[in-house]
DNA sequence: GTATTAATTAAACATTCATTTAATAAGAGA
DNA sequence: TCTCTTATTAAATGAATGTTTAATTAATAC
């Protein structure tokens, strides 16, 4: 009737949540209601409740599954290898195109508004950027003691590098010019540099 | 009956749209309904669009606020004196308490998700912080001539003073513990001196 | 004190909201 | 083929949504 074939909840609950985040990129959080959704989804509205419970277990759904994105961004951050190469394509990875375009703003804009008021959340975000901060404490040791950077405070240094990356892709949208992106992200790796005694 | 004396457009057009910002504080942007909003004003619904139009006129009065909000703190960076102790006073203000208090996070985080849909407000964001980035530009111009800084591509430290401030004030909160604000403000302001060249 | 203007509410509107309950349909295993 | 499970829809729910229209109330001007 509907020409959409029957799905195991394996493939739909993502199609589902796929479209959910379309919705949200098109029309907004505050817009983003289970009928619409469901719509897009090609798919009738009680199926998502029936998938998901209640909207709300829907939202940490797809909140569950952009902290997964950060999570697998994280993972390619470099380990091994030589510390002057290592500190390169760390630098090169943080402002990649890659990691800029990891996350739609949109949603993530929107959840961020939602930890402020829902303390779990808070903390899931809280552990990823704990994690975050951890690794970069590791690095700036290591390649301290190979003598590929001079930093005197880790902490420091790694709040600067954590504060110049977040601020530099949430917010060089709004003070760059269009076709510039590139020339930023140079502009970003030589703040790091200098932040980092390697100037 | 209600108990609410009658008032001016003038007084009650900015408390509602105040509690219109304590609802979108305390219950989400999504959730603030004109009903809520009336409620916590102690006014009828009706009242709020005979003073707006439409709800989405009312969040962009909400939206002028805002904005203005962050025009007037702006306005409090420092002009004349003495270029050293004029970078002093600007470094002290980008990470003092007031300017990281000066709006609310779940407020702003979710105006700019709607930033990312609403061409208008999005140049209106963007022409704000284009003023950011040549009132930046011009002091290291000056501060440059005097000898208080040394940089070379004073674009390129211009978008990383911007990154580190905002990456600093909207993020830290994710990262740094409890009680760690003031000590943080001192890493950043440390940071932005070894970008100034003045480390 | 009367006329006028502006603030405010009341009531009703169609629409959309998230959700429930029950029915249907399809595939899997026996 | 029959049974059982699971996916899916249909239909109905009451509450809440934003908005309109008309009525009411209070202050202002004359």
């Amino acid at each position: 009737m509907t020409g959409r074939k029957r799905q195991s909840a394996e493939e739909r609950k993502p199609a589902i949540l796929r479209a959910f985040h379309q919705v949200i990129e098109a029309e907004g959080f505050e817009n983003a209601s289970v009928a619409k959704v469901a719509r897009r989804a090609g798919v009738h509205p009680s199926l998502l409740i029936h998938y998901f419970g209640t909207k709300e277990k829907m939202v940490m759904a797809l909140v569950d599954e952009v902290l997964e994105t950060y999570a697998l961004l994280f993972a390619k951050l470099p380990e091994g290898g030589d510390p002057h190469e290592r500190l390169e394509r760390l630098l090169t990875l943080l402002w990649s195109l890659e990691w800029h375009e990891a996350v739609n703003f949109s949603v993530v804009f929107s959840f961020l508004a939602l930890s402020q008021r829902h303390d779990s959340l808070m903390e899931r975000v809280r552990n990823l950027y704990g994690r975050y901060r951890v690794y970069l404490l590791e690095q700036m040791d290591l390649l301290s003691k190979a003598g590929a950077i001079h930093v005197s405070d880790p902490t420091a240094s790694a709040e600067a590098l954590i504060s110049l990356c977040e601020g530099s892709h949430y917010f060089c949208r709004y003070h760059i010019e269009a076709g510039t992106f590139d020339a930023h992200c140079r502009h970003m790796i030589q703040a790091a540099r200098l932040i980092l005694g390697v100037g």
